[in-house]
DNA sequence: TTTCTAACA
DNA sequence: TGTTAGTA
């Protein structure tokens, strides 16, 4: 499956991916800084981002819109990442992204439970929404 | 013109 | 995070 070396293909500077995301080159790079994303570098020392790169930065925008700081970002991606599961390479394409985005969510919602135990309640009511999607 | 790093009214 | 400075 040479589709994955296409979406790690780095691609676009910073200046696109901004359009892209809808985020600031300032945050853009402290993302980077924070180790939640690891963009391609030219010879020139510019970044280049892939589209798994920006993928992750939605993701992460969509994260500090619920209300997460990096440290609770960088669990959360943590749980998705390292977690080369075998999956069977039946399913089509669509059907494999929905089952990864629920696997994803139960890893969120394990992650956010242990979050809210350990500190203190008050700004973490993310997936209050997403819970519903269990209680069908 | 665009991007990079570092730093701060 | 915004934003600015001085480069490459």
């Amino acid at each position: 499956m040479s589709d994955d070396i296409r979406r790690n293909m780095a691609l676009f500077p910073i200046g696109i991916v901004m359009k892209l995301t809808d985020l600031t080159a300032r945050q853009i790079r402290y993302y980077e800084q924070n180790g939640l994303i690891q963009p391609a570098r030219t010879e020139g020392k510019q970044r280049l981002f892939s589209f798994n790169d920006v993928d992750r930065l939605l993701e992460i925008k969509a994260l500090i819109e619920k209300g997460l700081n990096i440290a609770g970002i960088k669990q959360v991606l943590q749980l998705q990442q390292p977690a080369p599961e075998k999956t069977e390479i039946t399913a089509t394409s669509e059907a494999k992204r929905k089952e990864m985005s629920e696997k994803e969510l139960h890893q969120l919602l394990k992650q956010q439970i242990l979050f809210n135990n350990a500190a203190r309640h008050g700004e973490n009511a993310l997936i209050r929404g997403e819970l519903s999607r269990f209680f069908h």
